[in-house]
RNA sequence: GCGGGAGUAGCUCAGUUGGCUAGAGCAUCAGCCUUCCAAGCUGAGGGUCGCGGGUUCGAAUCCCGUCUCCCGCUCCA
């Protein structure tokens, strides 16, 4: 049994996911876009179950609350919250040895007489390389008219906390949720939808008490970690990891990520980080409305701090592939969790064949009511066994002779390869007991 | 952005002194066969040879440009 351990193992998840629907790269009869992908037939529904399994665990709580805010915003926004700063960065290039720098992280004697620091080459002039994507908003491109594609979801939450919480009734401490497009000009962009230039966030913002953001920051870190795990990651694969003095980003009090062990190495699949009041107390200042909030309980006023978990769903989704990709000889499978997988059931007639398809086709009818669930009549049985084990279908079902005469069809596992004969009255009892009790075997 | 490698069917590839209508295996589809773990038979569909330009009577093949992917740098508030 192998798994996915180097980079050129990824190349066989790229090329599952094409062969079977997961994820194409965008454009690709023009020649493909640059770090831009879409999400195939399967793809999509996998990604939905992502977010839909994250908008419950997140919004069915009394303390939290929905949001979908608009990708683009006020460029004020930008400026207060320090991106159209701290998203661009000058950097000069040597002409000889071909590094590039950060200009503030040269000498300044280097930078007067634009000598390498490393080899004393030429340096370039500083060129500006800002992450945000701009474009124009209204029909004459002018100055005037700049507006960006946000740069992170979080912002919109920001700016809309007030509203958020008078229209709910919420009060302090309690979060807001929301699932979105975000767009970065990544210099590095790469390792399959690891790192794209359009992503997809899922954010939510708690809003606490000064003093009690410690104890929120922890209850918060830890319920995330609980959220990767339930989706059947395992769990020597996930850590931890806390931003020391010089990674954390200036609005932040205490950073911690949950990274994932990618065969490109440990990596950022989740940030839980204190950013304190900086981004109210910046929008505060910028916009001149109060923003504070009033504590009745305690009858004070204040900024709350913000506890921010901010996952990445690409990546959700890129970790629950290839923690479940199996090799096995030359059966190739994905143990993913049947929460994630497209279809929750295949179901095959054991030939195409009365009266073994209109039995098959009966028991499909009833199951799809339940579950998404595939028909497949085509190639062998052991083909069709082997169609599911690729995209991760955790059980088939298959409608023999035995449906005819005795009234039971062969449930198979897939991680197992395990057959059971389950009666067809209790089919649906079956499989609700199964995804219930699942555990990952493999 | 720099350096190196690559790009012919969905996938893996073949295709040289530049020359028939660009091929094979697998996959897909149709039919046959088949009583449980893919690759048995018959047939079919599918290719702007990454894209654009040039040289030539003639370009997958030679030249220039460009795009995309992979590896390594650089970068990653």
């Amino acid at each position: 049994m192998s798994e996915i351990k180097s980079i050129s193992d990824m190349q066989e998840l790229v090329s599952l996911s094409k062969r079977r629907g997961i994820v194409f790269q965008s454009s690709e009869i023009y020649g493909g876009i640059n770090a831009c992908w879409d999400y195939g037939p399967l793809g999509v529904e996998m990604k939905n179950n992502v977010k839909q399994l994250w908008w419950r665990a997140m919004v069915d709580r009394d303390d939290i609350e929905g949001l979908d805010a608009a990708i683009l915003m006020h460029p004020k926004v930008w400026e207060a919250s320090g991106h159209v700063a701290g998203f661009t960065d000058p950097l000069v290039d040597c002409m000889k040895c071909k590094q590039r720098f950060r200009e503030d992280k040269i000498p300044e004697a280097n930078m007067a007489s634009k000598k390498c620091p490393d080899c004393g080459g030429d340096l370039s002039e500083p060129r500006l390389f800002n992450l945000m994507f701009k474009t124009f908003m209204g029909a004459v491109e002018s100055e005037a008219s700049i507006v960006y594609l946000r740069p992170e979801t979080a912002q919109g939450i920001y700016v809309n906390f007030l509203n958020v919480a008078s229209s709910s009734r919420q009060k302090v401490p309690f979060g807001i949720a929301q699932i979105g497009k975000a767009f970065r000009n990544e210099i590095t962009p790469g390792n399959f939808i690891f790192r794209t230039r359009e992503f997809e966030q899922m954010e939510m913002q708690f809003f606490v008490k000064p003093g009690e953001d410690d104890k929120w920051f922890d209850y918060w870190k830890e319920q995330r970690m609980q959220w990767h795990l339930s989706n059947g990651i395992r769990k020597n694969k996930l850590r931890f990891h806390e931003h020391g003095h010089g990674e954390l980003a200036h609005y932040a009090k205490k950073a911690f990520d949950v990274e994932y062990e990618f065969p490109f190495g440990w990596q950022e699949l989740e940030g839980i980080h204190n950013r304190t009041n900086f981004d109210l107390s910046r929008h505060q200042e910028a916009s001149g409305k109060k923003l504070e909030f009033f504590d009745e309980q305690a009858k004070e006023r204040y900024l709350p701090y913000i506890v921010e978990t901010s996952a990445g769903c690409d990546r959700s989704l890129l970790v629950a592939l290839t923690d479940a990709y199996r090799q096995e000889d030359d059966r190739i499978f994905l143990a993913l969790h049947p929460k994630l997988a497209a279809y929750k059931v295949a179901i095959f007639p054991l030939m195409k064949k009365e009266p073994l398809m209109e039995a098959a086709e009966k028991i499909h009818k009833d199951v799809a009511k339940h579950w998404r669930c595939d028909f497949d009549e085509s190639g062998s049985i052991g083909k069709r066994y082997y169609r599911q084990d690729e995209i991760g279908t955790p059980f088939c079902l298959t409608v023999d002779f035995d449906t005819l005469e005795k009234n039971t069809v062969t449930v198979r596992h897939r991680d197992t390869k395990v057959q059971d004969k389950v009666e067809t009255s209790r089919i649906i009892e079956y499989l609700t007991e199964q995804l219930a009790g699942w555990q990952l075997k493999v």
